[in-house]
DNA sequence: CCTGAAAATACAACGGT
DNA sequence: ACCGTTGTATTTTCAGG
């Protein structure tokens, strides 16, 4: 579970571009092959890195109205949690969900088409969900940045 | 740049596995290795599939410490926009940024290891930026849902 | 951690439906 | 557009030291 400086640089390489070989990173790292991929193996089996993922490019699939949205619930019962955070689980168009501080309970990040879409998914997809008080809606005007990225 | 049904399926795999060979991939969608090669690479040639990365956990790394950070500029006068926007593309702490409707000009997600890395990051270096107005944290207390998957 | 070799996959180009 | 086949190149994977 200890990461040393080749682990943090491997990393950091990997989620940049999780396609690099195990060849390119040997010379980046100054390894031979085999042991960049026994370290590779290593870090998938600590669960460390979770999984490979290709990133798309939501205007060019026509997914680029974001909304930040707030989210109360009527009442802080252990039940409206945990039916709120299931539900929530299954909205395709909820890509980020937080539970916080402050006045609203919940921050979700939503990803639609455009505004009417937004209309319906408020109207149709997440006020349906039983123990919602109040929501209120922050639009993305432009993405300024956007990384997954995690420098440890 | 016209998307089938097809194509869709595979972005949608793709975003859930970029580890998956395209002999898989043709199982799935019922298609031939070649059929499956050829529309991966037109996907990434029109830069629908932007990029391939590695997700790590971030308790694992020890960066586990989320914070929503809302930012108000003093002035809205074009050179501060500007270099806010800069300033914040450098910053490692600072995953996503957006620009938003609102009470606050932007909302920030940032991520560290603790409290104390928090406050040394507000005050060493988000306020250090010019035309800063004024801030207000939300602290992230659970994170429900996060994925990079985006359904289109 | 290394070298070296086998197995799997990716990549490219063909003619054919 | 898709299929199948044939290559070859490259990469992954795993011995054994």
């Amino acid at each position: 579970m200890k990461l040393d400086s080749l682990d943090h640089q491997l990393l950091k390489y990997l989620q940049q571009d999780a396609k690099k070989t195990t060849k390119e990173l040997a010379l980046l790292l100054g390894l031979s092959n085999t042991a960049v991929y026994e370290r590779i193996k290593k870090l998938e089996r600590q669960k460390i890195i979770t999984n490979y993922v290709a990133l798309i490019d939501k205007e060019k699939v026509e997914k680029d109205f974001m909304v930040l949205c707030q989210v109360k619930l009527s009442q802080h019962v252990k039940n409206n949690i945990i039916q709120f955070e299931r539900e929530v689980l299954k909205l395709e168009e909820v890509l980020e969900c937080y539970h916080v501080s402050g006045d609203y309970d919940y921050i979700l990040k939503v990803l639609v088409k455009n505004m009417d879409a937004y209309r319906k998914f408020i109207i149709e997809k997440l006020t349906v969900i039983s123990g919602i008080g109040s929501t209120q809606s922050t639009f993305v005007i432009k993405e300024v940045k956007n990384t997954t990225l995690i420098v440890s």
